[in-house]
Order: C-alpha cells, then sequence, then structure tokens
DNA sequence: GCCAACGTTGGC
DNA sequence: GCCAACGTTGGC
C-alpha cells in the first residue's frame, strides 16, 4: 500500500492510537477491489512514494475488513465523490495496524534487478496503483532483503 | 519541473 | 462503444 510520508507516513502509523489507522481515500476500482479482498491478519508493505527515494518502509497487517469508506460521502473532504451515497457508498477501506519498520528502507533501486521481483507489480513501468498485489514469493524475497540491508549497515 | 503512463470523462 | 482530451500520479 502506497502513502506519501508527507501526508501519511509509517512513523504516523506506529504513533496512532493502537497503531492503527482506517486506509480512506482510495479512488481506484482496481485498488478498491484490492482491499476487498484483504482478509484479517493479512499483512501488507508500506511504500513511501513522492519521496526520494521512494521505498518500502516496513509492514503492517489488516485488523478490519473491507468497510464504506465515510470520505466519499462527506462533501467537505477532499476524497468527497459525489456519485456515492449511504445505500451505494462505492468505495471501501481496511482498517491496517503497524507491525514493524524495517531497520533499514528498501529503495526502487534495492529491489530493481532482484531475481524473482521481475514481475512484481510496484517495479511496473508506470505502475500507478495504490494498493497492489504481491505474491508470496515475492514478499519472502523483499523481507529477505530488508534483513540482509539491516546487517549490512 | 518534466513527462510517461495511466484512468476518467464526455462528445459523437 | 469508441476515442480524444484532460487530469493525475509518481519516478526521475
Amino acid at each position: 500500500m502506497k502513502s506519501e510520508p508527507d501526508c501519511f507516513s509509517i512513523d504516523d502509523l506506529a504513533k496512532a492510537p493502537k497503531k492503527t489507522t482506517c486506509w480512506d481515500g482510495v479512488r481506484n476500482y482496481q485498488a478498491r477491489n484490492f482491499m476487498r479482498s484483504m482478509e484479517i491478519g493479512d499483512q501488507i508493505f508500506f511504500y513511501h512514494s513522492s519521496v526520494e527515494p521512494a521505498c518500502l518502509v516496513g509492514v503492517a497487517e489488516v485488523v478490519k475488513k473491507a468497510y464504506p469508506d465515510h470520505t466519499a460521502l462527506d462533501p467537505k473532504d477532499d476524497h468527497y465523490d459525489p456519485k456515492a451515497t449511504p445505500a451505494n457508498p462505492i468505495w471501501e477501506m481496511v482498517d491496517i495496524k503497524f507491525v514493524r519498520k524495517f531497520d533499514e528502507s528498501l529503495t526502487l533501486v534495492d529491489l530493481r534487478d532482484v531475481k524473482g521481483l521481475e514481475k512484481m507489480e510496484l517495479l511496473r513501468r508506470g505502475s500507478r496503483l495504490s494498493v497492489q498485489p504481491v505474491t508470496a514469493a515475492e514478499w519472502k524475497i523483499v523481507n529477505g532483503l530488508a534483513e540482509k540491508k539491516a546487517t549490512k549497515r
């Protein structure tokens, strides 16, 4: 899951009440559908976008399954969608909880050219999805890299 | 700040 | 239902 750290960083998540937040504001159907498919206990990588360097910074987990995103119904909210109604909220969100922060963030450069990550959505040219799938194999490789980079420091 | 790559919108 | 125009994302 991507977030601009200026807006909401992994440190914000770690400091949040119960280290938990609702992932509101997603206004892309594909991203929403991925959230709908999430189960409690599913782990996610937390990604900082639009910063130099863009990087994976840690891990969180799903603590609440997809439910309506109320910010879509609020005309005063930045993410207001006039098409959303209480009967058909259209947009949904999940709650995620902080699990850990990597000792060393993994930049896109770190991940590029790693064997087994060739098809990772995050590394795809023009990848803009804010919620995107990670395969079990990719998950394992990335976690391994995070440990390796931390010990190498 | 540039610009490629998207998703969305709306005229037809 | 096509597709051009437009707005946005996000790496660089």
